[in-house]
DNA sequence: TATTTAATCTACCGTTTTTATAGGAAATAT
DNA sequence: ATATTTCCTATAAAAACGGTAGATTAAATA
């Protein structure tokens, strides 16, 4: 299961992506309107923003926004950000990969599974994006 | 990510897969051989068997052993089992759902994305039995 | 029947992660 | 200046995780 960071972050970012031409958006706005805890919220975002995904302004007319379309933020990209690894056993990720301390990964059956887990959830998560997930 | 519950629980199965056919194993030969801490491995065996998956018998000549043939146990059984949820949003989990708190299933794209990850991951993983992971 | 063996059961314990909350500092607009 | 809003760091409660301890029960066997 996605963390309540993560699953926060989504909402946040689907608001972000449906007000995208609207300049700044407040911290306060999105916590009110996605019903999320607001100094929580704030800590994400600002996570969000030292990865390069969001960008920020300071003061009255401030707020948080996209650096990039919608189309181009890749849902895989921000549950690796905030909750680590997308694979269910450590020596299947790619990007946080681990050896295993009890198996040899040769021969070992749940290894091959677990990696075909692995590329059908990433077949997904890699080529939807935030575009893809904005209330229609 | 699996919990190393549920991960120490496949090398298990899968150890007493192999040995299907040769009476009850004890569990603190299991845990040597799969390098597992042998009280830990207690209650995970004990789980296993409250839940049907593994039958015991108590002293000596006992030990644990399952209680169905290798095939007929598939892996997700054994993930909802020991870590609950397979899906990564409460709300599109099929044996743990909960109602989302901050959104419209109806409209929410990412309801709708995290529903096509369920049913990737299961597909694969509800197909997949004990006997396709021992070692070969 | 006594002894040994091995699972059963209940409770506990320490650490890490999760889910926040608090408050002041820094930057910006007016 | 002042109000606004993000930035940053620290703290804390609660839950989850990973593992331990010890007494009890059941079964085999000598």
């Amino acid at each position: 299961m996605l963390s309540k960071k993560t699953q926060y972050a989504f909402h946040a970012l689907i608001y972000l992506a449906e007000h995208v031409d609207k300049g700044p958006v407040l911290i306060s706005e999105i916590a009110e309107k996605k019903n999320i805890s607001i100094k929580f919220l704030e800590n994400i975002l600002l996570e969000l923003k030292n990865a390069g995904v969001l960008g920020s302004k300071k003061g009255k007319g401030g707020g948080y926004y996209l650096l990039k379309p919608p189309k181009e933020v890749m849902l895989a990209r921000i549950i690796r950000l905030l909750d680590g690894p997308i694979a269910l056993l450590p020596c299947v990720s790619l990007n946080y990969y681990e050896k295993c301390s009890n198996c040899d990964e040769t021969i070992c059956g749940l290894h091959e599974v677990m990696a075909k887990v692995r590329d059908a959830t990433l077949k997904i998560l890699e080529n939807k994006s935030l575009k893809d997930i904005v209330h229609r």
